[in-house]
Formats: structure tokens, sequence, C-alpha cells
DNA sequence: TTAATATTAAACCTATTGGTTAAACGAATC
DNA sequence: GATTCGTTTAACCAATAGGTTTAATATTAA
């Protein structure tokens, strides 16, 4: 039988999350520190509306703290979640590792 | 600006594909050996055409080699496209490991 | 040859996603 | 007090997702 984790409306969330790309690469900005809704925005060729919206995914999430600052809504990231998403990956980790280990060493390598 | 990866598609197609919980429930009981489409079906309480969706979702990942053999199509776990979606992760492990470390790490990286 | 089996495809439905534009709203500035 | 700024909300739209039921297909068994 397959099990039900508890964690898994997390996971739904957070891998959800990540099936976007405009979503990931407000990740990598947040990554540097944190931003603004409209410095985030600014790079990517869509509304700030449609920003605003993947925001309140990233925050769904748990990725995502928003710090008040006046008319201004500063993001952080929290990479929290990203680990329950990392956690159940390595479950797998073995299997590309053994069929496709040229593979694994080469991501691993390159991650400096 | 916020770069965009060359295989940006292929991140899309995995994580939204384990954004579903019997999509990852699917690729448990793969990594378990090999199953066919009926086997795979039946501990989920949706119909086997639902699950045949799932499959193709899974396979449009590069998650899923199915076998031909007569009418029955065995499903293979092919995990090498889980690989990437880690290698895309833990470049943020750091960020969730140690703060003080992800500090480190981004002022070093700054510089270049 | 007929019937059962394994699976997909088609048609359909509802809800959600990802985008838009325009309006709203609170905070800051003039 | 009026206006600008940063952001969200509302209303809308087309496309997709995730499910169903029923029909079709191909293979195996009777």
């Amino acid at each position: 039988m397959v099990e039900q984790q508890p964690d898994d409306l997390d996971l739904d969330a957070v891998f959800t999350a990540l099936g976007h790309p405009i979503r990931r690469e407000i990740l990598e900005q947040l990554a540097d520190g944190p931003e603004s809704v409209g410095e985030l925005a600014d790079p990517h060729d869509v509304t700030l509306a449609a920003v605003s919206k993947h925001l309140r995914v990233l925050e769904d999430a748990g990725l995502l703290d928003v710090e008040e600052d006046g008319r201004v809504r500063r993001c952080h990231l929290d990479a929290a979640p990203l680990s329950e998403a990392f956690g159940w990956l390595t479950r797998y980790r073995v299997l590309w590792e053994d069929r496709f280990d040229a593979l694994a060493d080469h991501l691993e390598n390159e991650d400096q």
C-alpha cells in the first residue's frame, strides 16, 4: 500500500511552487537577500499583478516571509521548506547515482 | 538580471510532476521495481484512466520508461531527471542548513 | 471465433492557473 | 488635502489540470 506522508500537503505546495520558472527565478533573486515586490517584479516580462500572484503561491508554500515596511513589502526567502523537498528527493538519490554515476558526480562537483 | 537555465523546461516538468501526491506515490511504487499500469493504479482511489493520465505526466517529465510487453505496459522508474531537481535544490542547501555559512557563501561569490 | 483483459482515447465537467486591465487602498510626499 | 507610490484586489479570459464515464484498441485466453 502506498503511504501518505504527514507533510504531503507541504510537499505538494513546495514542488508545485517550484514548477514555474518565474517562481524559481524569484527564489534565486531572494537568495541574494530580501527584495521588495517591485524589485522582484522588475526583471520579469509580466505585470506586477502577475508577480504578486506568484508571490502568494510562494508564501502559501512557506518559502516567503514578508516584512511590512510602510507601503513596501520586503520579501525574505525562507528556505526551510526546500529541505523537505530535498529530503524527499534524497531517498531516490541512490537510484540515479547507481545508473548515472557520471551525471551525479558532475552535478555534485559543479556545485563548487 | 535573472538567468534562464538551459534545462528549465525539464525542471518545470519534473517539479510539476512531483507536485501531485498520486504521482509521488507512483514513483515510490516504482522505486521497488517495475510495475504494470494496473498494478500501479490498484492502491489509488481514482480510476485507471486517471492514473493513466498521471503516468503520461511522469513520462513527459522523463521519469518513466515504458516497456511494451504484449497488452501490458510495464513501467520503469527513470530517476535521472530527479537529479536535476536535486541539483537545483542543492544550490539552496546552505540556506537552510546554516545561515552563517549561507552568508559567507554569498559574500564569497559576490566578488566574481 | 468469441470473450475477457490491459490500457488508452474521447468526450465531457468543474476547478485552478496564469495572465491581463482597471480599480482600490494604505502610506508617503508635496 | 491632494497626489503619487507600492501593492493587492476584482473582474475577466483562455488554457490546463484532474477527474469522470463510455468507447475503442490490441492482445491473450477460452
